[in-house]
DNA sequence: AGAGAAAGCTTTATCTGATGAATTGTTGAC
DNA sequence: GTCAACAATTCATCAGATAAAGCTTTCTCT
C-alpha cells in the first residue's frame, strides 16, 4: 500500500479510490456500488469517513444514494467533467488517443476566441504580463522543460487578459489534463523554435488590440498543436 | 421555509446553506467558518450530516478543514467555478452586471469556435439534429417561453455535434447560468425573429461542413446577445 | 391464478458519545 | 526575552443505536 495519503486523510482515500474506478470505467453508470458495510471493510475505513468520501462524490455528480435502494453511479451527463479530480482521474493514468483529441479539440475551440477577447480588453499590466511571458519563450526555448512551463505560463496569461474569471478556470483545469499529457510530447528546442513566431504574433496583435490577428495567430498556435498531439497519438 | 428540501436532506441543507453564503461572499476567502458544534446548533442537524455537508463543499474547493486550526474558506482561485452548485449559487439570485458580461463573454469566446468544430466534425445524425432545431426555431419565433427553449436546444444541438464532452458540459453548465438570468431578457417576437437569419446561416454552414461560416454566423449570434444583455444590465 | 395488501428485510440517513490527533496558545523556567 | 513543556481547542474517526425508506416476499381475498 503506497503512502499516497500520509495518515489522517481516511475519506480522500474513500473518494479517490471510488472516485478513479468510477471516472476509469471500473464501475459503469447505473452500477451499484458494494454496500456501505462492504466498502467499510475494502477500504479499513470507519462508516463516517466512508460516507463523507461517497457524499463528495455525490456532490461531483459521480454517485447517487437512495435509502434502502443503495449507491449508484449516475449518468455520464450528470458528471462534473470539469471538476478538478474527475480530470484527474480521467486523464493522470494514461489518456486515451480519443482523450488526446478531445483536449486538442478543445484548446482549438477555446483559445483563439480567449485571445480575441484577450485584445479587446486586457488592461495594460494584463498585456505587460504577455509581453513579459513572450521573453520568458524566447529565453527558455533552449530548454525544453522550462519552455512547456514558460508556454503554459503564456497561454495563462492569454486568458487571464480576458478579464474572465470563468474562462480562466477553463484554462486552469485542462492545464491539469494537458500536463498528464505533456510527457507524450516531442520535446525538441527545435519543435519548440519553430511556434515561437506565431506566440509572437499573438503577443504583439494582443498588446495592440487587433482581435482579429490576435485570434488568427491563437488559433495557428493551437491547430499547430493539435495537429502534432494526434500525429503523436495513434 | 420553502420546500426546497422535502425533508430527509439534512446534509444538502448544509451544503446550499453554507455554500451560497460563500460563494455570494457572506463569508470571504480565509474566513473560519464556525466550529463544527456552533454549526451544529445554527443548522440543527447533527455532526455526521454537518460533516458530510462540509467535506462536500470541500471537494468543491471551497473549504478546507484541519484539524485543531478549524475549517476556512478557500481562495477563490481554488474554487470550482463551474461547479453546476457554485454556479447556480453565484447566479440564481440575480447576477450582477458583471456576472452578465462574463456569461456574455465566455459565449462569445466559445460558440463560434464550438460551430467551426461541429461543421468539421459532426456526423450525419449530429447535423439532422441541428436541422431540427432550426425548424423548431421558426415554428416558435412567436411564442417567447418555447423560443427560449428552442434557442437552448439549438444551440446545444451545435455543441452535441462537435463531439466533445468537455465543450458540450461547459455549454450545459453555463446554459444552467443563462437560464437564471434569462428574464432579464427582453423577450418579444420581434427580436426573435431578428436571430433567426444568422441562425439559419449557421445551421446550413455546419450543415454543409462550411467551418469559416459556421463561426462567422454563431459569432453575429453571440456578438448580439452579448450587445443586448449588456445593454439591458446595465 | 391474479391482484393487491401487508409484513419483513435490506440499506442508507442521522444522531450521539467517546477517543485520537494536531495545532494553537499559555505558562513557567532560565 | 527565549525556549520548552503543558493545556486547550478543534477537527478526524470510530462504534453503536435508531429511524426512515424502498424492495421483496408472502399471504389473503376474489
Amino acid at each position: 500500500m503506497p503512502a499516497a495519503y500520509p495518515e489522517g486523510a481516511r475519506h480522500a482515500q474513500v473518494v479517490h479510490g471510488l472516485g478513479a474506478r468510477i471516472v476509469r470505467g471500473g464501475l459503469a453508470p447505473g452500477d451499484h456500488v458494494p454496500t456501505e458495510d462492504e466498502l467499510v471493510s475494502e477500504f479499513g475505513v470507519g462508516r463516517s469517513a466512508l460516507r463523507e468520501g461517497v457524499k463528495v462524490l455525490a456532490g461531483k455528480g459521480l454517485l447517487e444514494s437512495r435509502t434502502s435502494a443503495g449507491t449508484r453511479v449516475r449518468p455520464r451527463q450528470s458528471w462534473n467533467l470539469l471538476d478538478p479530480d474527475v480530470l484527474t482521474w480521467r486523464f493522470a493514468p494514461s489518456p486515451s488517443a480519443e482523450d488526446v483529441r478531445v483536449l486538442a479539440d478543445l484548446r482549438v475551440a477555446l483559445e483563439p476566441g480567449a485571445a480575441r477577447l484577450a485584445a479587446e480588453s486586457a488592461i495594460a499590466r494584463q498585456r505587460s504580463a504577455i509581453a513579459v511571458a513572450m521573453a520568458r519563450l524566447w529565453a527558455t526555448v533552449d530548454d525544453p522543460d522550462a519552455f512547456i512551463e514558460a508556454d503554459l505560463a503564456f497561454h495563462r496569461a492569454v486568458f487571464a487578459a480576458a478579464n474572465n474569471d470563468l474562462l480562466l478556470y477553463i484554462h486552469d483545469v485542462i492545464s491539469v489534463a494537458l500536463s498528464a499529457i505533456r510527457p507524450l510530447h516531442t520535446r525538441s528546442a527545435g519543435h519548440n523554435r519553430q511556434t515561437l513566431p506565431a506566440h509572437e504574433r499573438a503577443a504583439l496583435a494582443i498588446r495592440r488590440g487587433h482581435h482579429l490577428k490576435a485570434e488568427a495567430a491563437m488559433r495557428e498556435i493551437v491547430e499547430v498543436a493539435r495537429h502534432d498531439a494526434l500525429r503523436e497519438s495513434p
